[in-house]
DNA sequence: CCCGAATTGTCAGCGAACTGTCAGCTTCGT
DNA sequence: ACGAAGCTGACAGTTCGCTGACAATTCGGG
């Protein structure tokens, strides 16, 4: 779960983003509206929060080029002016949610949670990949048709190696994203968990690219 | 079935109406409480669905005017501000049931279908699972045909993993809809109610997924 | 208004599952 | 064939979830 602050206040995005953090997100944040066009263009995240009182560019503005653009996150508004046509002006512009400031941590986690859940549940999220069905959202996966269970560390890594399943992931880019940016594991943990998921999983579904990093295997 | 939505903005009627049409009603769609209470007073619904932020005509004021009048379809209220008092206000007017936006539209259809079925005299509110049987009209629920007395706070988590039950519900989750958003409890209540609840229904009827959740048991 | 019972949140201890580390082994590329 | 990269089994530290006990709160009745 990635998720984009646009917050011009230092002191609230950093609130914003340690609470954003421990309910599981990854989060970047920006501080003005140009840099966060940039950020949400070319990036994908799971959930942006807005701040509407923005420098260089105002956050409503921002919100209809993206949903202009086809951008298709979901939005949840911060602002200070809590008056109600305010609100309904922002979710007209195409936001999923909005929360006046001041707002108490637990319900903007509690919100972008939901919002993440809605957003999740309206797509197809069942991904067939040789003989392996992954549902990201009931977070299980079959093998020929049969469960199997994976702790949620396995989980977390098979389904960026779906995310990516173009390309080649390199170890040092799964340590960033599997574990949040705590304290550093040897670059041996990966491997583990890669010799686990195998075993569960069938050997050939994942293939591993010396010298470049792992990507799902193709064909067993 | 037929529907009548309620709702001026007009992204969530459309939202709306489409879950409906989904779950199989016909449904039609006004913006403001005069519409509505002419629609509703000379039209007959299986069911509507009512925004209590309106124009014109206040929700809950187009709600007492319906059952002064003996208008007696089944009524669902959705509402941006979830304050339990307002949920309490909204069935004393006469509603029959109340959902707090953001919702997930399974729980509306899912609710949806339960209203139209109870208003009909159907009381095909019994579901199975394993060896209990769940009657959410009657609030009582049997295993192997003997009645088991839970508490409400066991009923309503039960009843919300018996919603979901096609999936695992995360303890934060569950945090979010068992309590309103209310003071923050230690997610070790959650447990706490788990192991009562299995203590009366048996072992087998909540599996926890370890890191991911709780969901109910598909067999002993 | 006070008392007792039922309900429900909190805490602490325990056991099991999860996962990082290490050491030795295998495999791959040159 | 050799070295580096990757694999894997074992092990241990840590986390997670369960549960019994207790406290706080609510509710109903007298």
């Amino acid at each position: 779960m990635r998720a984009l602050i646009v917050e011009d206040d230092a002191r609230i995005a950093d609130l914003v983003a340690s609470a954003l953090s421990a309910a599981g997100f990854r989060t970047e944040t920006v501080g003005d509206g140009d840099t966060a066009w940039f950020q949400g263009g070319t990036e994908d995240y799971d959930l942006v929060i807005l701040d509407l009182g923005l420098p260089r560019l105002d956050g409503l503005t921002l919100l209809k080029r993206w949903r202009g653009e086809g951008r298709a996150f979901p939005i949840l508004i911060l602002s200070a002016r809590g008056t109600w046509s305010e609100r309904v002006e922002g979710i007209e512009a195409g936001a999923d949610d909005y929360l006046p400031k001041p707002f108490m941590v637990e319900e903007l986690t509690a919100r972008a949670r939901a919002l993440v859940r809605r957003a999740a549940g309206q797509v197809q999220t069942v991904h067939r990949v040789g003989a392996l069905a992954i549902d990201t959202n009931r977070m299980t996966v079959t093998r020929d048709g049969l469960p199997v269970a994976l702790t949620p560390l396995e989980f977390r890594l098979l389904s960026y190696l779906l995310l990516n399943r173009d390309r080649t992931v390199a170890p040092s880019e799964l340590l960033d994203h599997i574990y949040g940016t705590e304290d550093g594991r040897e670059a041996n943990a990966i491997e583990a968990v890669i010799t686990r998921l195998r075993r569960k999983l069938g050997a050939g579904a994942i293939e591993t690219r010396r010298g470049f990093g792992y990507r799902l295997g193709t064909d067993p």
